[in-house]
RNA sequence: UCCUCCUUAGCUCAGUUGGUUAGAGCAUCUGACUGUUAAUCAGAGGGUCGUUGGUUCAAGUCCAACAGGGGGAGCCA
């Protein structure tokens, strides 16, 4: 029987007076033969186990080592001590798991985060990475909640797709065919015939077109899952397996779709100062010692909590990519030649140091950017009337750049077969797709957020290798 | 994929114009202490200087290739 446990954030909640209590967790140290830090993951503080001189032997204290696994039953007292309110004087100790000392890798001290990254499965025990993945299972659950309440139907796309139109990137292949000698047909080519789905088939690189489909039936749908691009990105904010949320809506457009965007971010940030205080005091402590080792330009103006209050509380910056365009023109920035990039006119594509200008040093505010030229976004987003910007929006965060990229979707079926037509997208493998458009279309619009990079926003991390538990990336997969 | 920087003890790092037995703090081990807070004090062990090749009387130090990692860019979420 395990379960008479209580977790440590539970009991550090309580007053000490003297009650019973059995503890479970890991030794983050031993001090001076008496004081154990126990930590059980369900906070960063830890409960101070004192153990009276005397009273175990010493072959039990000797195993008490960094990073062992304790069941502790003691007496619940105030403590003698300045740094916490209460102590567990043990009464029993049993050691249920012994950790090698010699052989753990961690230390009571500080470790690079790159360090940290080659010990991926161990580095949940840090306090830093403690609160980054309390903090992400708070936004993700946030997600549902967000959704949930407003009736939205959470769908499951598929992971496997056999569509290779979609034009959102490199895939991964899933195939059982034998890769040293596949079957072939008579010109050489793989017979994907023989493959398990008789077909060409790939790890989806977006929920988004099958999430249009449950629009187009509940109403509103949403999709949590994992997104596969097998791009050969090396950045500090790309994976080639994250998480994306893509909600799908009927009866919206885009100023609904923004709305929705913003209010959406609002309340998942909310969620976490209310539920997760702790953790984001720890991370933005964290922060304010990491920044102040970088030069005074270099470091953000607001500290972290204060960053998502100021979200919280200001509406994000809207306007349309024409006026972005203007705006870049304009700037000092532009006619002094900062720009590495220059500003080539309406129809170029916005670098990311454009966006960074607009969103860092121009607005100070998440900016959401509407109205691209069409030529520069995807086959299914909606033409407007000017015949050539399409209803599209991206959200751009200060610190991680885009976080959203959504739109209106094209509901009429000529102009959406006109576009894939002009952009070479097959219209034959996209019949399922094209038949929302033919039977009861309606205007719609989604967007796709990337769960990582909002994970980013909200930890202050500046690694998006940080906020996911065993990144993938190019050359890397270890655990 | 491109540009750039880095790789010395378990970790973080120092190592002079190339020159004798490569150092520090923390961690680990041994002992002391016993109301500690990254405990403290004393002592000890721990290195094929990322790999391979080259230049040189002599390479941790100079050169080249490769590998791994960081930062930036592109692609995007």
């Amino acid at each position: 029987m395990f379960n008479k446990r209580i977790k440590i954030k539970e009991l550090l909640a309580t007053e000490p007076q003297n009650q019973q209590a059995t503890v479970m967790g890991w030794v983050r140290t031993f001090r001076n033969n008496q004081f154990i830090a126990l930590n059980d993951g369900s906070t960063n503080n830890n409960l101070q186990v004192v153990v009276e001189l005397g009273k175990f032997p010493e072959e039990l204290l000797r195993r008490i080592t960094t990073s062992a696994s304790l069941k502790v039953s003691g007496t619940v007292v105030p403590s003698l001590g300045k740094g916490q309110k209460m102590d567990l004087k043990a009464d029993s100790i049993e050691i249920l798991g012994d950790s090698d000392a010699e052989k753990y890798p961690l230390q009571p001290k500080k470790h690079s985060l790159e360090f940290l990254r080659e010990i991926a499965h161990l580095r949940f025990r840090t306090n830093t990475f403690g609160a980054i993945f309390r903090v992400r299972h708070a936004l993700a659950f946030a997600v549902h909640k967000f959704f949930h309440e407003k009736g939205f139907v959470y769908m499951h796309t598929p992971i496997i797709t056999a569509s290779d139109a979609e034009g959102a990137g490199e895939m991964f292949r899933v195939s059982t065919l034998p890769f040293d000698n596949p079957p072939r047909n008579e010109d050489g080519s793989i017979d994907f015939k023989e493959d398990f789905f008789g077909r060409p088939t790939n790890l989806t690189v977006s929920g988004q077109l099958e999430g249009e489909l449950g629009a187009t039936a509940f109403g509103d749908i949403y999709t949590f899952g994992p997104t596969f691009r097998a791009e050969n990105s090396n950045t500090a904010r790309h994976l080639a397996e994250f998480w994306m949320i893509e909600p799908e809506m009927a009866f919206y457009d885009l100023e609904d779709n923004a709305n929705l965007a913003e209010e959406f971010i609002r309340y998942i940030i909310q969620f976490a100062l209310d539920n997760n205080r702790e953790d984001l005091e720890f991370l933005d402590q964290r922060l304010a010692e990491e920044e102040k080792q970088l030069p005074q330009d270099k470091r953000s103006e607001m500290g972290l909590i204060e960053k998502l209050n100021f979200v919280l509380e200001n509406s994000f910056q809207r306007l349309t990519y024409t006026e972005a365009i203007d705006i870049l023109r304009d700037s000092n920035h532009n006619k002094k030649k900062k720009f590495q990039y220059p500003i080539t006119g309406w129809g170029m594509d916005l670098q990311s140091e454009h966006e960074r200008y607009l969103v860092e040093k121009h607005f100070k505010k998440p900016v959401i950017l509407m109205n691209y030229p069409k030529e520069i976004k995807a086959f299914y987003m909606r033409q407007n009337d000017d015949g050539k910007t399409v209803a599209a929006m991206d959200i751009l965060a200060p610190g991680i750049g885009e976080i959203v990229g959504g739109s209106q979707r094209e509901e009429r079926q000529d102009k959406l077969e006109q576009r894939m037509k002009e952009m070479h997208i097959p219209a034959e493998e996209l019949w399922w797709y094209l038949d929302t458009r033919r039977f009861g279309t309606v205007p719609h619009a989604g967007f796709g957020l990337g769960f990582e990079r909002m994970v980013l926003f909200v930890t202050g991390m500046n690694n998006i290798r940080d906020v996911i538990a065993f990144p993938r990336t190019p050359k890397s997969a270890e655990f």
